[in-house]
Order: structure tokens, then sequence, then C-alpha cells
DNA sequence: TGATAGTGTGAGCACTGTCAACATCCCTCG
DNA sequence: CGAGGGATGTTGACAGTGCTCACACTATCA
């Protein structure tokens, strides 16, 4: 729309962030974002993006923050309000179905070491955590909503992991039903107890 | 022991791991591998690891090879043979404390993108998944071990994700009580069972 | 004593993150 | 209206990276 000419951009921040994102669902997910890709795919010189972001790091957390929300959506568009088990493992599938489909975007959010403090990274995580404790709270009336809470997001979190690394199961067919049963393993210990101290 | 001064060095294969282990345990966590640096340290050109190793990931695979190992001696020393719930929390506090204390190590390890298809890192994890296994089938006599084993294994890994990624508590104390009560929230299911579907 | 295979060296390519100096544009103030 | 300043983009450069080649050295076996 605007004059492709132009020397100045429009709004280089938001291209960036977009490009970043194209480049990730594009490329095979093995290949590390670099900063002058992105430049690149968003048709300005490599060093036009220090305008705008510190390092490659800041433009990482930007995509990470984009990346936190589309994952919220991608759970509640599963399953927007879950209240039984068996929901939750529909949540559970639809959270490794995320890292699996957008493995790069999922790495990036959650794969290398970022800055705990930014403020806005933190907020978009508050989504996703916002979400998992509906569901417990749904799911599990009367339970630590906090423990139940990060506990739910660990095991879906890691089981998402798990499969990225290839030590679920090899099919990617019987790794969803692999994740299935995982979650239904857990919450069959309720109807079995163990041995409690 | 060898002469430093041999133009050969001996054991290049075994120098480059080692010294690749002690820059991911000196350097700061945020820090990427690289092989230039492990050649230096090793006190070798910089191409000379290529010798032994096709490229980057295969050293670090052989890294990560011998870090699986490390990691299931760590649990196999916090408690050899778990029995109980409480001692299944032990294990996770004892995992997510290897993932903080070896960060580097443990991103090495399972953070970026590796085949899946090499067989000595399949080996390799094969004695964690085996570590588990156990684990659950002494702690849970009846359940479906292997559904039951990637559930756990799942959720303590991700307990250690999420706090590598600040997303736990912030105090690195707290942190580790939140992962057991965690766990233990997961284990308390046994007692409230949840509305079954 | 050689030839040969294994191992380390050096130079070099393409790429990366990052910076400083310069160029261009838009907007505001006189 | 038109000059100046601040925002934004460009060029060029530096150090560091993975990786490959041609070469140098060394151990070993005929």
């Amino acid at each position: 729309m605007k004059p492709q000419t132009s020397y100045h951009h429009g709004d280089l921040p938001a291209a960036c962030v977009r490009a970043a994102l194209e480049l990730l669902e594009d490329g095979e997910p093995s290949a590390t974002l670099s900063l002058r890709a992105v430049a690149r795919r968003a048709g300005v010189a490599p060093s036009a993006p220090y305008r705008h972001f510190a390092d490659r790091d800041a433009l990482l957390t930007a995509v990470a923050t984009v990346g936190y929300g589309e994952l919220a959506e991608h759970l509640a568009a599963a399953c927007p309000a879950p209240t039984s088990p068996e929901e939750l493992a529909d949540v559970a599938v639809a959270y490794v179905e995320f890292a699996v489909k957008r493995a790069a975007l999922f790495r990036a959010m959650f794969g290398e070491p970022c800055d705990h403090e930014n403020p806005e990274r933190v907020a978009a995580t508050a989504v996703v955590k916002a979400y998992v404790a509906d569901l417990v709270g749904r799911c599990f009336p009367g339970s630590d909503a906090d423990a139940l809470g990060t506990a739910v997001w660990a095991l879906v979190h890691g089981l998402a992991f798990l499969e990225l690394d290839g030590k679920l199961d090899d099919a990617p067919d019987t790794a969803y039903a692999s994740v299935r049963s995982a979650v239904r393993a857990v919450l069959d210990l309720a109807r079995q107890p163990a041995g409690s101290s």
C-alpha cells in the first residue's frame, strides 16, 4: 500500500517481527533466526533493525511475545473452557501440536535463554498462565490452583519438548496418542491411588 | 602427561568433549558453544576438530551424550530407588537442580534441534528413560508404566524448562519448593479425585 | 628405508552480530 | 515558506563464526 520506493519504511518494527515469523515458518526448523535475514526479508539494510531493537535478543523477545499470544489462541481454539479431564487431554494435544507445527517459533519462545525481567515477555506469558490456571480451577476445584497449575503447564510443556526432541514416539501419528495416554495415566492415579507415604 | 609439544595431540576427541564441557560450565549460560572456542581451549587449530567430528552438531551430540549420563547419575545419587511419592518429589527437585546448576549443558542436551536418529544419542537418553520407568514401576505398581513414565519425565522436564525460562518462581529458593508442591499437587489428585467424565 | 594413512596447521570463504559515519526524509518552528 | 533537527535508513567496517581446502607433520607397516 505504502509507496515501496520510500526511503523510510513506515513501520519497520512490525515488518521485522512479521518477517521473522515468516522466516520461522518457512525455513527448516534447525536454522537459527538471523537478524540479517530478517532485514533482508523486510527489504532493508542489515543495520536498520537496530534503530528499533537493541539487539537480536530484543527482536527475539518481540517475536516470542506474539508467539505466546498465538499459543494461547491455539489452546483456546482447541478448547475454550475445559472442564473434564478428557478435555484437559485435548488441551495437552493442542499444546504439543502447536510445538510441532510451529517448531521454530516454539523454540524461539522457549528454547534459548532470555531475560526473565523483560516486562513485555512476562506479561505475554501471563496469558498462557491464566489460561492454565482457569483450566485447573474448572477441572479440579478445591485443589491448590497455583501448584497444580504449574504442574499442568509443566506436564504439557515437557511433553512438547520431549516430542520436539524425538524422545516420545517416532511416528507423528502415535505421538499425539502418547500425549493423550500420558495425561490419562496421570489422571488415572486418581482412581487407583498409589501407596502413599 | 603426554608431551604437550607433540604435533599430534593424543586423544583430541576426548579433549574436545572435555573442553566443551568446561566451557559450558565456565562461561555465562547465554553464550552458545562455539567450535572454535573448543579448539582454542583444547590448544589446537580451529579446523582440527573436524578430523573427528563431522560438524558442530556432532560435537554437540557427543557432549550431550555424556550429559545424559551425568543427569542419570545425578538423579540416582539423589534417590537411587524411589518408591514413595515423596521420593518422586525428591527426584523432580534433583532434575530441576541439574537443569539449573548446569544450565548450559542442559540446554545443549535439550535446547536445540538434534537428529533423533543418532543411535548414540538415543542410547544415552535410554538411561534416563530406564531410570524413570523403574521409578514409575516402583512408585505406582499396576499402572500403565509406559504412559505414566513419559508423563513423569515430561512433568519434571517441563518444570526444569519453565524454571530455566524464569516462568516459575523468581527466588531460586522458592523455586525448588514450587517444584515440590507442583509434584505433590498432581499426586494429591489421587486423594480427592476430580469429577471424572 | 621408504610409502602411506592419520592427524594437525594455515589461509580463506561466506556468513553472522554490531557499530560508527553518513544520507535521507519528515516535521516543526521561526 | 523554508531552514534546521530528530528520526530513520544506508554503507562500510570489524571481529567472530562454521566449514573447506591445500599443505605439513608424524606414526606405522611393507
